[in-house]
RNA sequence: GUGGGUGUAGCUCAGUUGGUUAGAGCGUCGGGUUGUGGUUCCGAAGGUCGUGGGUUCGAUUCCCAUCUCUCACCCCA
């Protein structure tokens, strides 16, 4: 068919059985924010640009080149690119970091970066994350990085490496970044052109470099982990020994550098190689200013993003079952057209059993009847014709056995019907 | 934004060294004597060969452009 207008590239539809593993990964999420006590909020899609410039960071490449901005009625809007910053202006908004804290919220949403499409990147793509406002402890950074950890076995993905790393606070991050500009100046003949650039900017981009020569380099490169303060160093080696005392394994990267302004201290990464070169399927830290940032009081916080699309990557690369979908329970087949009101009121009965009915509607004939039953999958079928209208009675064909079962066609049908499913399901056990 | 690959039926792919009505398997729909599916048999529908130009008597095949999808860089979930 020729579609003159298809989707906008970078973003999808789910359809069919695609629709489930969203539903199992849905579910799984909000099972497990509910252990850890954490409640869903719902936020815009879009919100004044402002915001994710004070927050994501004027600098970034997100804010630079990737967020869909437009001015609409003279106000400047973006389509949000990540879940943190409309979070928490959330929360400053309807006053939440004045009750109880700390505060927990989660969100399932879509974001928006306008990037080239590839291997587990996507424009419009979607996102559970959490944000905890509150405390500046560092269980709370183990308890955040258990719950992601929870969420990936939990959903039975394997070959996920945790990587951790501190990036300090605004004062040993100053002293680090010069002691980093320092190094890469001596060899300014050696780095790439996106590197020189990037020594001005931001150095500490340069260690994550994948160019062969920029890496060789950045190995000898100064470490942040040397330069943190007594309070972030202390932090820091708290974090690990608690996620120790957790059972969780992890490696602490120095390259772990986010590319969001607003984080400090612990930042942390959730890896697989088996989705491609974009592998990070969970990622997130501490981010102790920006509450500030945004006007509110200085509120110490953390959270992380998962990007749904490459959990469901991984598990599908793994081979990983996801929920089945409920099936049709009876499907009814009407002879001719004078059958078609007994099937109709039939079908509104046993579905007001709570079962999934379908019955002909596109007048095919019976053995085409059946062929579509045992297409959908249907448990049972039910033939109505002449002789079950007059009879008042009819047969229930088992489609797995071929059995069938006489049934009355009276307002009790449905409680009968439910009876027959119970003894399919269970008659082993009873019997 | 940069680079590589790709584009023939709903899906997976053949094919034409440029030449009349472009094929297969799967899928979809129907039928195999008038009331029963999964196997099998028969049949049907479905493609302006990604789009727009150019070369040619003639292009799905050659050339150019463009778009799509895809992988990688970059960046991130």
């Amino acid at each position: 068919m020729a579609l003159n207008i298809k989707r906008p590239n970078g973003t999808e539809d789910v359809t069919g059985k695609n629709i489930e593993k969203w539903n199992t990964i849905e579910r799984t999420v909000k099972d497990v924010a509910k252990e850890f006590g954490f409640h869903e909020i719902r936020i815009p899609t879009f919100e004044n640009t402002e915001l994710f410039h004070r927050s994501v960071g004027e600098t970034t490449d997100v804010v630079q080149k990737e967020m869909y901005s437009v001015i609409a009625k003279e106000t400047e809007f973006t389509l949000r690119p990540e879940g943190t910053a409309g979070t928490i202006r959330a929360m400053l908004q309807n006053s939440l970091l004045n009750e109880a804290l700390p505060q927990r919220a989660f969100y399932i949403l879509s974001c928006f970066r306008h990037e080239r499409p590839q291997a587990g990147r996507l424009r419009e793509f979607h996102q559970f994350g959490v944000e905890m406002a509150g405390s500046a402890l560092p269980s709370a950074d183990a308890d955040v990085i258990l719950m992601a950890n929870t969420i990936i076995t939990q959903l039975g993905i394997e070959n996920v490496e945790l990587k951790i790393n501190s990036i300090g606070c605004p004062k040993c991050r100053a002293n680090y970044h010069s002691a980093l500009k320092a190094y890469f100046e001596n060899k300014k003949d050696e780095l790439c052109e996106t590197c020189l650039s990037r020594l001005d900017k931001n150095p500490m981009r340069i260690l994550d470099c994948k160019s062969p020569v920029c890496s060789e380099i950045a190995k000898d490169a100064p470490v942040i982990l040397d330069y943190l303060c007594d309070e972030c160093s202390d932090h820091f080696n708290k974090l690990q020994s608690y996620l120790k005392t957790l059972n969780l394994s992890f490696t602490v990267d120095p390259k772990i550098v986010r590319g969001l302004d607003y984080y400090t201290k612990t930042v942390f990464e959730f890896v697989t190689t088996d989705i491609g070169a974009q592998g990070t399927i969970c990622g997130g830290g501490r981010y102790d200013g920006l509450i500030k940032q945004l006007g509110g009081q200085d509120t110490p916080a953390l959270g992380f993003a998962m990007g749904l699309e490459r959990l469901i990557m991984t598990m599908e690369n793994q081979g990983i079952e996801f929920d089945e979908p409920l099936g049709c329970s009876l499907y009814i087949a009407p002879m001719d057209e004078s059958a078609i009101p007994m099937a109709m009121y039939i079908a509104k009965e046993v579905r007001s059993g709570g079962f999934q009915v379908e019955f002909d509607t596109v007048g095919r004939g019976l053995k085409a009847q059946m062929k579509y039953a045992d297409k959908i999958g249907a448990q049972f079928t039910l033939v109505l014709g002449e002789n079950e209208i007059t009879s008042q009675t009819a047969k229930i064909k088992n489609m797995q056995t071929g059995e069938q079962i006489d049934i009355e066609l009276n307002e009790h049908i449905s409680s009968e019907f439910s009876d027959i499913m119970l003894d399919n399901l269970f008659g082993d056990i009873l019997n």
